[in-house]
DNA sequence: CTGCTTGCAAAGGATTTGCACCTTA
DNA sequence: TAAGGTGCAAATCCTTTGCAAGCAG
């Protein structure tokens, strides 16, 4: 298991994405990328407006939402599911890599998974319960190291 | 990683610890906690509701919100978070135990953690990021027995 | 130019809240 | 009988949709 380091040039490779996908590059979706793109930290719908509109003040929240419906189909963005909510988005990675998310402040740091545990745990399952294992989930919560420094000093 | 079975009783565990709790036995929350104590299968909100409302008809949704509020607080139930929602909800279990969850049918087996694997990922992975690791969400998904016939059978 | 996109506002759906009445303890 | 609980309806909140006007290609 080891970590992932974050990827660059997301914002070209994704707009890329969306024009090979037929759909249009106007200003408002390049700035909800860019938003998305940079953000090291799970962003709800809400939030995504808010700095977008830093950018862009005129920008709906109807376009925000209707852009990530297209990156999450594109899968370039994906789903976080926390405690408090699901809505929150962050960048996709690829292959079998798994979520470490802060508690705190959203930051979101990527495992790859140990392939080989996660296979026999499944097949094991498999087997004791009689069904198809089709996708697992495993996601870490915790504080990040910034955050686990302000915690300690405000106790 | 062995399969848990499920539990009997959890009714009359669960009216005791409501009342533990201060609060009322009233014959709508009997119904709620009926419901679901029985139910092996996720249930949302409106699910709960319709549930109820077959024992009691006349018996309010806000209520059924209310309750399902209740049991989670005292951590009697627990959300199931799934790719299409995040609103369903299910008995809880005590330990380290993960959900297996079927996408078709809702119905939901556990598997006792393998404490030891967990323990030595979440170590690892603590290390290399520097997080203090919290929490973990295991979670697989799949066919259940029944719906893996269906399956078969449909196509 | 053509048709996809946008921002706004209205609609929709889920969840929460206010309140008068009712029931538990 | 007092305090908590209930059902209903109204209020909220989040998300989606309709539409005229605005741009990308």
């Amino acid at each position: 298991m080891t970590l992932v380091p974050s990827q660059q040039n997301l914002v070209s490779e994704w707009l890329a994405r969306l024009h090979e996908a037929g759909y249009r590059l106007t200003a408002p979706r390049r700035v909800v990328v860019e938003v998305i793109a940079n953000s090291r930290y799970v962003l709800e719908p809400q939030a995504v407006h808010a700095l977008a509109r830093q950018r862009s003040p005129h920008i709906g929240l109807a376009t925000v939402y209707r852009t990530l419906e297209k990156l999450e189909d594109l899968g370039l963005i994906q789903r976080i599911h926390r405690p408090d909510g699901c809505q929150a988005f962050i960048a996709a990675v690829e292959g079998h890599r798994h979520p470490l998310i802060c508690r705190r402040c959203g930051r979101v740091e990527y495992f790859s998974g140990d392939a080989e545990i996660v296979a026999r745990l499944s097949q094991h399952v498999a087997e004791e319960s009689g069904y198809i294992i089709q996708e697992h989930w495993l996601q870490f919560f915790g504080l990040c190291s910034e955050c686990r420094q302000d915690d300690t000093a405000s106790n």
